[in-house]
DNA sequence: GACGCTCTCGTACAGTGTGCGAATGCAATC
DNA sequence: GATTGCATTCGCACACTGTACGAGAGCGTC
């Protein structure tokens, strides 16, 4: 039975300690750096392999020559977004500090590539990248007292928040965006379609009003991501072993 | 200008109290059982319109009398899983047991329905079930006692928890599952690879050993689960006035 | 000059979502 | 019963997708 390779890295792993083949791997970066801005510029519907051709002035299939296929230059992208998020460890900060740095440049990141939260629920994350910031996040769990499988529940239990909220926030950014319009005026525009549906339901009504009146969104959406984050925070303290 | 409809909700309030059709609205939601029964069974990349069109004994472009788009359809199953979800509300149960109940269901819900959490992060969700869910959720935690923001803060605290963990969940299952392997046997034969590019990371290893050793990973998965539920449902606690 | 290796790209194939317009079937009206 | 009109189906076409294939270009080494 041949080897099934699941990912871009399972490859590189087994082609063993790969000849990096200098010009050949600073091309793919490129590449790979062109994806990203193509994504971040116009969404992960727009990412065709002829446009990004276009976009680095070679023919579509010549991208092949540094990428086995689409799925692998998103992985690729992916573990560059990996790569810009923070989690000062080590340096004697308290652990909930830490936890939260991470937190909000997790979120940060993802808020500024809405497509890579889309490929995360797709894929697990296997890049160097997402391997460095695992390894940091298992390390600041450890010093900050758990053991054994405690370590890997509570990396889990906060990037898993961080993912669902950013998601969910980012969600709601692009559908607004869609339409071309602002927050507010989707709000305003909208508003008898919402008020409708939401008939017969007080308590979502009564959020919809709070919302509409709020300044600004986007600090809305950061009180409601320190709210939970500060619930997670408070939950793990609770469980460390003392 | 003319109103930007996001989604089908949108345009159904839009229309107003809508005559339902009878034959219409059956097809329809004959059309999204289909749909829902094909994506369940192949994944979201086997959907196509022709597919589900043989699938359902119709040329593909029948299915757009029913439906406006494929988003539109894909909405619709959407809001048909939030449908599966329990929230016990009102039932004198704990705040604390009812919110489980609802975190272990809308789990197994998106396990049951993999493509569902990748659905979930791309547009938000404006169905009639997804909004007597999100009724019933504010509802669960204002009679637990929170206020203002802060019902809102805990409904999405909670939820973005439960998508995050079940997208990693959902995600290493379907790329296991993309080998034809068990989970087991991933691992197995995974092992060079997987340690190779952990080298340096002792942290890391040592949950990758764990892991390899441990029963069943199945049991793991609802272990971690209940780790950070617990955390963040004692986080809630802390946060409510007393 | 001949080889081999790295790299580019045109062409082609099978597939996608969906707009359009012609065809069908069926119910109500004359 | 014939005719009209509407609901519904569907074949075709278009522009587009990812990528396999194979022909070629450029270049360093014998």
């Amino acid at each position: 039975m041949k080897p099934q390779y699941t990912s871009v890295w399972g490859r590189l792993a087994a082609e063993g300690a790969r000849p990096p083949k200098k010009d050949a791997s600073t091309s793919q970066a490129q590449i790979v750096r062109a994806t990203i801005e193509l994504l971040d510029a116009e969404g992960l519907d727009a990412l065709s392999m002829r446009r990004l051709g276009t976009k680095l002035s070679m023919g579509a299939t010549s991208i092949y020559w540094y990428v086995a296929n689409k799925v692998e230059l998103l992985d690729l992208a992916m573990d560059e977004v990996f790569g810009e998020i923070a989690l000062p460890v080590g340096g004697g900060l308290h652990w909930q500090e830490a936890a939260s740095v991470f937190a909000h440049s997790l979120r940060q990141a993802l808020l500024r590539h809405p497509w890579a939260i889309k490929l995360l629920g797709s894929r697990p994350s296997l890049g160097p990248n997402a391997l460095i910031l695992a390894e940091k996040a298992m390390i600041l769990f450890e010093d900050a007292g758990f053991h054994g499988p405690a370590i890997d529940h509570a990396v889990n239990t906060l990037t898993a928040y961080v993912m669902g909220v950013t998601a969910s926030e980012s969600g709601w950014y692009e559908m607004v965006a869609a339409t071309g319009l602002s927050p507010k005026q989707w709000l305003e525009q909208n508003e008898s379609a919402v008020v409708a549906s939401m008939a017969g339901r007080p308590t979502l009504h009564a959020l919809y009003e709070r919302t509409r009146e709020s300044g600004d969104l986007r600090d809305d959406m950061i009180d409601r991501f320190a709210f939970g984050l500060s619930c997670v925070l408070d939950g793990l303290a609770a469980r460390l072993p003392r």
